[in-house]
DNA sequence: GGGTCATGTCAACGACTGTTGACATCGATA
DNA sequence: TATCGATGTCAACAGTCGTTGACATGACCC
């Protein structure tokens, strides 16, 4: 059960949950402290102030620690398998969602680009060798996840799991094997 | 100059430019009324309330008249050549900004994403023939943007303008030209 | 002049925001 | 028992938000 969690923690995850969701902008402290049924000035105790509590949630947020550190094909399979199940549910507070709403906003968006550009982007460069092409296939993510969340295109809601899958499969086998072009 | 336009154009104007670049709820009606160089109760006055405000920044904005209607190859160039000059800078007021910072929330991302399925995604199922092919399409274009203004990949912002162009036509390419798979 | 209408100006309302300080409670320790 | 620190509770602050009504101004027509 959640209820036997500290305040601290109840606040931790609350917070996650809505900044994640809705943005940090949108996102009032004592919504916060309803959800995780604490009262707001615990907030300041615990975190100094609001963004205190959004960095707590930042902290580990971009952790690649789980996916393959060598492989590129397994990569592809990983991220392909993430994004075509769990992330799919409509309630998903994954990374992108945090990207995709906080990347933007004047107070944490750097803080946000930051975190991502010294653990994942810099994860992905590593595995994929290529800054460019680590770009690109961070690109199709980010696009894929904007169409159907952001965008809700109903082409991308009606599709399968299974022609989903393949989509983005081909879509990320796509930016990674552009090699130049120089019309040579 | 701006200064003979009508406070109703004004008002419009600057409203446009702050919604779009910001997203709705973080944009303040005395700020638009302030960069407008008129009193925020003419905003009253002329649309209603801040929501017809921003409805009326939306008029027209998911024109395709002047996009290629039949060729496929002529759409690509087309958007190649949009997003690597132009929508490249800074403060470009595109569309993809104004789908990115309002798709999302709470207020007006229904009218967002209604306005971009009605006029803009159709237009490109119109000329794609495919949904899918439709909606990976503009999920392409979603992710370069996203990757590059609201992440600022450096891998992305570092490329030349050719470079970027090559790259983008790669992929819009790779989004229309894949067909089914059903391992068979 | 008197009347009408569009336009612009000003001050204020109630609701919400992040933040804060004073106070209560309770368990452990000296 | 008395003291102290950690934890929880409450009311209020100053500021901003969207929104509103009262009023001034000036052009136009009867």
């Amino acid at each position: 059960m959640e209820h036997d969690l500290t305040s601290k923690d109840r606040l931790q995850r609350a917070a996650k949950r809505a900044f994640w969701a809705r943005g940090y902008s949108n996102v009032a402290l004592r919504e916060i402290a309803r959800d995780a049924g604490v009262d707001v000035a615990l907030i300041k105790r615990y975190f100094g102030d609001k963004l205190g509590l959004f960095a707590a949630t930042l902290a580990g947020a971009f952790d690649t620690s789980q996916f393959p550190q060598t492989n590129c094909a397994d990569l592809i399979e990983a991220v392909v398998h993430l994004f075509s199940t769990a992330s799919r549910q409509a309630d998903d507070p994954s990374l992108i969602r945090l990207i995709l709403m906080n990347a933007h906003d004047a107070e944490v968006g750097e803080m946000v680009r930051a975190a991502h550009s010294a653990q994942m982007q810099s994860y992905l460069e590593r595995v994929i060798g290529d800054p460019t092409r680590a770009a690109l296939f961070m690109a199709v993510i980010l696009g894929a996840s904007v169409a159907e969340k952001s965008l809700r295109l109903q082409a991308m809601a009606q599709m399968g799991t299974a022609d989903y899958a393949a989509e983005l499969r081909y879509m990320l086998q796509a930016a990674l094997q552009y090699r130049g072009h120089n019309d040579g």
